[in-house]
DNA sequence: AAGGATTTCAACCGCTCAAAG
DNA sequence: ACTTTGAGCGGTTGAAATCCT
């Protein structure tokens, strides 16, 4: 088999292939076509570079705001990014991002943009304060590019949150940052969501798929927009829970076994750690000094019964992620909630699931293996 | 202009997963 | 239930292009 770069008769044999044989079966390309290149060869050379629906050129401006958007949120599931960008291919979109870290990096900026932490400030703060949102046509954080939510914020010239804080937040089961504002027409969040007061604000349902915390979890960055600092401390970079990566580097915590049950997990520096992790974790209780509270995560009876198959699969879909996220169970009508206790430290528990009196090991972290 | 440093990008590799046998 | 096969994903590599001194 011919490894290196593809030659012009190469590409022409092997879509004269898909012409004939249509895309698929890669590897009966040199049985059918007398190609001396792998069925893999054939379908990465096809997916980045033949097929007509790509889009040649650099990235524009607003490719690359999304892109930084989604990784946000994604870490690097360039495949799932590829998905959202039409015409570019998961190899472009994690060559820009591996070209854009290393710049960054080197100048000692954070990777992603100050307008985009903004916006996840702003958020927090008025779900935080519960105070009405004054959203304008000139309000940047509207006229970002729609992003992949299941739910996502729909833009209204003004929009009234109820008077309680409303914590933890209800509209994302794995407390996941917030979404960020959506231009989007969306599909009426009572059309997929029997319950829509427990929603804290206007929010509508985006029909598009939603997106669960990533599985595989080599290599990757923190998803919070906040976390500036993309060098995974300790070396290699080679964890296996970007979610308790980035827990135990904010504890600074060498060893998972150091986690045991009921125990609260100090942070460095209460104050700006606690809003930190409170970003983190979607939760907005953040402001207390109390240097004995902490983090909490939690599993609780399910506050969510979804309406429409699809978005019960997708939830069931998050519950799984989630499971292998923390490497826990997690029962598929649980709700996970993250409970910022107030600032300096993180405690991390689980409750059983009444619903289904199923015992579940309150501290999985116990059993946990290696993050490395 | 030369040569080293850096960036870009195409391609490969190892791995996982699902479907078929 | 087990193995094989095909497809896809993410990390890495290395050659070519570009930039910089």
């Amino acid at each position: 088999m011919k490894k290196g770069p593809w030659t012009p008769t190469e590409d022409e044999v092997l879509l004269e292939h898909v012409r004939r044989h249509g895309e698929g079966n890669w590897n009966a390309v040199e049985r059918l076509s007398g190609l001396a290149r792998c069925g893999k060869s054939c379908r990465l050379r096809w997916a980045n570079h033949l097929r007509p629906d790509l889009k040649k050129g650099s990235f524009t401006p607003e490719e690359e705001f999304l892109i930084l958007r989604l990784h946000s949120q994604l870490g690097n599931k360039w495949a799932r990014m590829a998905a959202q960008l039409p015409g570019r291919t998961d190899n472009e979109i994690k060559n820009y991002w591996n070209t854009r870290l290393k710049r960054r990096q080197r100048a000692g900026l954070p990777v992603y943009p100050p307008e985009l932490q903004d916006a996840f400030r702003f958020d927090r703060r008025h779900l935080r304060q519960g105070t009405p949102l004054q959203l304008s046509a000139t309000n940047h954080h509207s006229q970002l590019p729609p992003l992949l939510d299941l739910v996502s914020f729909c833009p209204q010239p003004e929009v009234a949150l109820p008077p309680t804080n409303s914590l933890p937040c209800h509209f994302s089961f794995f407390e996941f940052p917030l979404p960020f504002y959506s231009p989007a027409p969306t599909i009426p969040a009572s059309s997929l969501l029997p319950e829509p007061q427990m929603w804290p604000c206007s929010y509508d349902v985006n029909p598009l798929p939603m997106v669960s915390p990533p599985r595989a979890l080599k290599m990757e960055l923190p998803s919070n927009q906040l976390y500036t600092d993309p060098v995974i401390r300790g070396g290699g970079g080679s964890g296996n829970c970007r979610l308790m990566e980035a827990l135990l580097q904010e504890t600074q915590l060498q060893d998972p076994e150091d986690i045991r049950t009921g125990e609260l997990l100090p942070l460095p520096a209460a104050d700006e750690q606690a809003v930190r992790w409170g970003e983190l974790f979607s939760v907005s209780d953040y402001d207390c000094g109390d240097a004995n509270a902490g983090i909490r995560i939690r599993e609780t009876s399910s506050e969510f019964n979804m309406g429409s198959k699809s978005t019960s699969e997708a939830l069931s879909n998050t519950m799984k992620d989630m499971s292998e996220l923390l490497d826990m169970p997690v029962a598929a009508n649980a709700q996970l909630s993250v409970v910022l206790n107030e600032g300096g430290a993180v405690e991390v528990e689980q409750q059983l699931d009444p619903l289904q009196g199923r015992n579940v090991d309150p501290w999985p972290w116990n059993s946990m293996p290696g993050i490395c």
